[in-house]
DNA sequence: CATGAATGAGGCTTCATTCAT
DNA sequence: GATGAATGAAGCCTCATTCAT
């Protein structure tokens, strides 16, 4: 036992250069598939762009499908978890929303490849992006729910509403993410005016 | 065949099964495509629901992707078509925006598949797609601008409300075609309501 | 329907042509898989031999392995048949052993290249050619185990005899197959003279 | 390793290192290629069993292929050895021939993974398979002719019988390797009655 | 004109072998 | 010496497109 441990030392060397290349492997395969969506992405085109040789992304993947799944599970599990944070921050759902939509927007700016990949070009064509919107929706319908429960919002069906604000986030961030000109409040706001005002029961606004 | 006056003009027969062929044809791409999507539609495929053989598709169509460019110009222009018949009808802006979206809605059911095409699964995979979404864009928002000039609606950018709009509507749609439960008119008043009470400007609405 | 009948004189041209090219196929298969057995031979050598494209290949054949499968149980089905027919013509053990005999090298004499596929080379790494081998001992084993019966044979273990069968067949098959220069009749006899008797030179028998 | 008086000769201890890998290497090698064959045997699967790394292989052994052919030879040369002691206990070419097989028996049993290897599975696919075969063939068919010339064996064609002698063999042992119940004694007994006396129930012989 | 067989470039994947540490 | 990551040639298979009949 003892005897073998002189490997350990060597080992840590692989598993960080492992880890690198791994890594490599992942940011190329994000540029790529952004840029080219998955089906005219070659594993040859991610490998030349990883500076790596072909055989060296089965060391790493097993297929492409199974890079992709990867790539779309962490980037909606990420998404997730930071609109999570968001909301908890409050209870109310006027500010929730504001705070969901913000988070959503920012996201997708700090991480537009990944956004791209997984809401952008061929959408809904894999059953797991499907899945995942799925999930997006139940949680916006919810929420929208509860506003509606607690006459925050304009009753209306939160379903149809749900899948109004992704359709029109993903849209608008997409659009947006191709005119790096405009500022993201800008946006932002535009939004939130736009979206706020179509759900908020009007109380005896004069404006 | 024989009852056909085969003496007759053999041409104009030949040019009306040339058009049969070819309208079949149109008729098993627009299925085929929506089902699977471009990079899972083969030709043999879309010959074989015609009825023809492979060899056959390419006498009417040049390549794959002509066919594809095809459907999507066929589609844009029919929509471009009802949606500017719907608007002509009258010039007040909040009118207009709900001919249209009810327009775009109907649309969309009936053409469901040619609709999956254009708007859904590959999504803006092809820059033709994305021209034609460039080309509604630019419409909305300048109907939007009018209705902002004009009060009609709340001021806002119009260039991100025309996507807002756009993204909504592909999305509703898109999630209101795999549910044929839900009537057309519930969901468009939904999306009417969602919509409207977004960009009305509240005048002093008492709701 | 009558006016779909014209194209099926062309489907009987397009059967010709397609049985050509198949059993091109499968006797450059035969050639090749007999000169450098399985693992070896790639598809493109076949479809090479062949004079067709790789492509070519796949449109008679899903994959290498469902050629190779079918080759084996055509040829061991057609062997059997043969063997069948050969112990038919008599219930005698002995006879029917010796035309078992015959007819086994003369059918491995006719398809020397099929034989050496199903039971030369790679011999029994494939499982369907171990199938195979296992029918063809039990039907020996039950002729050996009549014989013993009818006291027409020794008494002994019909399977490992059975096994020595097939085994010594084999063996001098195909090591006749390569030296041309012996006439089937002289090795026949040999093995006939060696399987009856045996080497020993019996004892009593002063020859 | 303290305790191994790490001052005193390193080399020593490093040949000792080596030459333990080596047969580690050798071992393992037994084990994976007698079960799945040359083909299907990676290095990666070799190296795993002895438990070193891939590279480590390729300090012992040049290539896949050497590693087989040293096995081959190996095994070739060690029954060969064996055979001959066998034989030299006695010239009497009944009683050598006897003790030939029922020491290729006991090698098969004792061996039977490199038996496999080298006899079964891929059987002939390498050359130097086929040229150990014949090795064997020549010994056997020279005892053969010996014992015919001196009126043991009946006259027949030596080559012919060797063949088939070491079919018999092969296939026997290959049947039998794979049912451990049989007793080996149980099988040598037959083989040898067989081989002796072949199957035909002797006329005058009252049994 | 229609047919469907044939083509072959191109993508995915494997694995014997090499190499930097 | 040992390690295991990296390499890349090579094989399998697909499918848009062409072509002989």
């Amino acid at each position: 036992m003892a005897a073998d441990t002189p490997a350990r030392g060597t080992g840590e060397r692989f598993q960080r250069q492992r880890a690198k290349t791994r890594s490599d492997l992942l940011t190329s395969a994000r540029r790529v598939l952004a840029a080219k969506g998955y089906y005219r992405t070659k594993i040859a085109d991610i490998a030349h762009d990883a500076g790596v040789a072909v055989g060296t992304f089965y060391l790493y993947y097993p297929t492409k499908e199974a890079l992709f799944v990867e790539l779309v599970e962490n980037t909606a599990h990420l998404l997730r978890g930071e609109l999570e944070s968001a909301r908890a921050a409050t209870s109310e759902p006027r500010l929730r929303a504001r705070a969901a939509l913000e988070t959503f927007f920012r996201f997708a700016h700090a991480h537009r490849e990944l956004f791209r990949i997984v809401f952008g070009h061929g959408a809904t064509f894999h059953d797991i992006i499907k899945r995942n919107q799925q999930l997006f929706a139940t949680d916006i319908a919810a929420n929208l729910a509860d506003g509606m429960q607690a006459r925050s919002f304009r009753p209306n069906n939160p379903e149809v509403v749900a899948q109004a604000f992704i359709g029109l986030s993903l849209q608008v961030v997409s659009w947006w993410l191709e005119r790096e000109d405009v500022a993201v409040d800008t946006v932002i706001e535009a939004v939130l005016d736009f979206v706020f005002h179509g759900i908020e029961h009007a109380p005896g606004s004069a404006s």
